[in-house]
DNA sequence: CAGATTAATATGTACGTACATAATAAGTCA
DNA sequence: TGACTTATTATGTACGTACATATTAATCTG
């Protein structure tokens, strides 16, 4: 008689899943402690520990040294998404990307950009505003304030040429990045550059970024009528 | 002497972390082996491991069996939202909630709908409308389909006194959800409801989830004007 | 009986061994 | 020289041991 084959961390991660799902463990519930878990599905308890920090990362249980297992009294639905460059976007469906410079200058930057990177004092700054076109129509106007402290070789870049959201993905690594979402009405050059008529509801995609505590970057990309963002499945 | 302390998988994540940020491992790069980052470093090779798995969850590197491990060409920017219940989040923000049920129907799943869920055939599903208030001003409207296949128990909940979101949230587990957001210019009965002018842009979060295959509820939640969501930190 | 202290506990972690396996490189063959 | 097969390799994983540590429960003291 063959060794019987041992329990994956993902069979026991689905196990544990499934009684959750079965409300066996409802919400405020308290799970087993991992060791007896372990016995129970006859496999070690690292194993059910590898299973559980994955049901952590996903929301699905809480996890405390001595305090042991629970599943989340109040539940949130946890939904990661994957924002690619713009180029990257377009061309992943099938659509033929263009980029166009609208403006660039240096400038102190202004209370509302202060208040997104946590600032107390202007600091110059370059405003880069640039439209990203997929099949040759608008798709997303970018505006973009880089803080020269951090990214003063942005000033040697032809951003005529090559769009900011790339070059400093490329070459500008991040330590922090804070990720919102909003809406707002198309009102005079966003209207415009976009192409559409005023009014028209445009969904905000605010992205800034951080090195160490040092600003780096923060763009507002304001997103043609019809566009829907989706989590990764 | 006392024995050196042994390096943790957090220290070795800062330290690979950090020769990406700074180039030392550029985009498209291939990383060492993690035995041989192991040996570099003077921990174990579970160690590197360790702190790889979590990179990668970060999109930081990719890994592959045999094809080793690499930092991304094309960069993306994951960032992770936890969507709480409605009353949680306005208690959150220290305000008073408040929820109306506005409509109740049962009536079959317009196209739309099946769209949402990947249905070919319509089916029979509970259509709910309601409006969750914030210091008893209009905060989220939302518009809710749910099957009846799936969840027959709906029928007997009153939603005049219990929202909708707080008990499938905790009665009715999904194994699957697609989170969406996009924006929307308000009109008619969304105007009406949220008590803002028409043509105003708002933030829709679309949120759909499954048991197995097999839907469970769809909704679509309009946010008041100004209202923002943010990446968890 | 409340606050402080101590003990116990359940999860978190470093490691090493042994093995699994996906993926890449090398070799073979027509 | 391209297609196919085989070998090699680098990561993935199950486990067990030993220890760390955050947290909770129990105990002590005034």
């Amino acid at each position: 008689m063959t060794a019987e084959p041992r329990l994956s961390w993902t069979e026991v991660r689905d196990t544990i899943r499934a009684r959750i799902l079965a409300r066996h463990y409802a919400p405020g519930d308290k799970l087993p402690r991992d060791e007896d878990l372990a016995r129970n599905l006859g496999c070690a308890r690292a194993t059910v520990h590898r299973a559980m920090q994955d049901l952590a990362a996903a929301g699905l249980v809480e996890r405390r040294r001595r305090g042991g297992t629970h599943v989340p009294n109040d539940p949130v639905t946890r939904a990661t998404f994957d924002i690619p460059v713009t180029r990257r976007e377009v061309e992943a469906r099938g659509s033929l990307y263009g980029y166009r410079l609208i403006s660039r200058a240096i400038a102190e930057s202004p209370p509302a950009v202060m208040a997104r990177f946590g600032l107390q004092d202007p600091s110059p700054m370059l405003h880069v505003r640039a439209l990203h076109l997929a099949d040759r129509r608008p798709y997303i106007l970018e505006d973009r304030w880089i803080d020269l402290a951090t990214t003063p070789e942005i000033l040697e870049v032809d951003l005529a040429q090559h769009s900011a959201n790339e070059w400093l993905v490329h070459h500008k690594p991040y330590s922090r990045v804070d990720v919102r979402f909003h809406a707002v009405n198309a009102e005079g050059e966003i209207a415009r550059h976009l192409d559409t008529p005023r009014g028209s509801a445009l969904l905000v995609l605010e992205r800034t970024t951080w090195i160490g505590s040092a600003p780096i970057t923060t763009v507002q990309s304001v997103a043609a009528p019809g566009y829907e963002v989706a989590a990764q499945s």
